[in-house]
DNA sequence: TGATACTCATTCGCATACAAATGAAAAATG
DNA sequence: CATTTTTCATTTGTATGCGAATGAGTATCA
């Protein structure tokens, strides 16, 4: 059946940007690094902190290999690992297989800073939880992850 | 009762970032900007969608009020607006009655490219929601809603 | 009315975020 | 072994995103 030109002209005024889930997905993120800047005492951002905890698990590896695991950008990634290189967090060395790569370390600083943070960051995670029941988070993060 | 040394080393080893949410949040933002990146036809950001979007609504209004009704920062709906002026979507004018506020209203074309670009709005929203069956869309975007 | 507080828009600095291009090095292919 | 393809790191350009500061205009209220 064809539409009407009224159905058609009727599409647009019943969109909301406000129903759609972009427009909560932002917001909630949004959310999400405000608690986690407010909780954690360094100043690190949730950026820098996916990628100081990834290195602690994967160490040493390539920087393209970091992106790849904490969801970056090559272009991110670098700015992201510059600026923890400028505040002695992380340490970098030619790789001796391979000419191309530059190998991550953390340093002792960024194992302290790490190990100061870990309870900052829970903490973080509890405050963007906070408004669901226990049940609800689960439900939550399961569904979350399959539109990742 | 007093935790032991190892309890205490072991807190760190257990924390994994990719398990937390703002690891998933932080995806699946990106995924659905890539998602809507490719939907849409008039290069439009998803941010800039929401300016046009939500000025259809509320128009005329002044830059900040646009700025808080999509949640957007002083700074960052500046940007924004700066860009779909430049773009002849969106015009500006003075406020006769208040000498501070720029009132922001659409233009034909602002009108021309929410209309042409409502559908592919709507196959992005979709897109991003595709893993997921109709009720956990339902249940997903409460609880989503309920995190904002 | 006059001091104070607030709001609006702008600007600066910093930090993601991605597309796209580049050059160097390694891997795969014939 | 030489060509092609990949991979790695870097750089440029554009676009959010927020903190903080500023100046201009408006509102409040003592």
């Amino acid at each position: 059946m064809q539409k009407s030109r009224e159905d058609r002209q009727a599409a647009a005024p019943d969109y909301h940007v406000d129903r759609q889930v972009g427009f909560f997905l932002r917001q909630a993120n949004q959310r999400h690094v405000a608690i986690f800047a407010n909780a954690i005492g360094d100043k690190l951002t949730t950026t820098q902190w996916s990628a100081l905890s990834k290195l602690k698990e994967i160490q040493p590896c390539s920087q393209n290999q970091l992106g790849r695991e904490t969801a970056m950008d090559v272009a991110t990634i670098k700015g992201v690992v510059d600026r923890l290189v400028k505040r002695g967090f992380v340490a970098t060395a030619p790789d001796r297989n391979d000419g191309r790569r530059v190998v991550l370390s953390l340093t002792e600083e960024g194992l302290a800073v790490i190990a100061a943070n870990v309870g900052a960051a829970l903490v973080a995670t509890e405050g963007t939880l906070a408004p669901l029941t226990s049940g609800e988070r689960m439900m939550f993060l399961e569904l979350l992850q399959k539109i990742c």
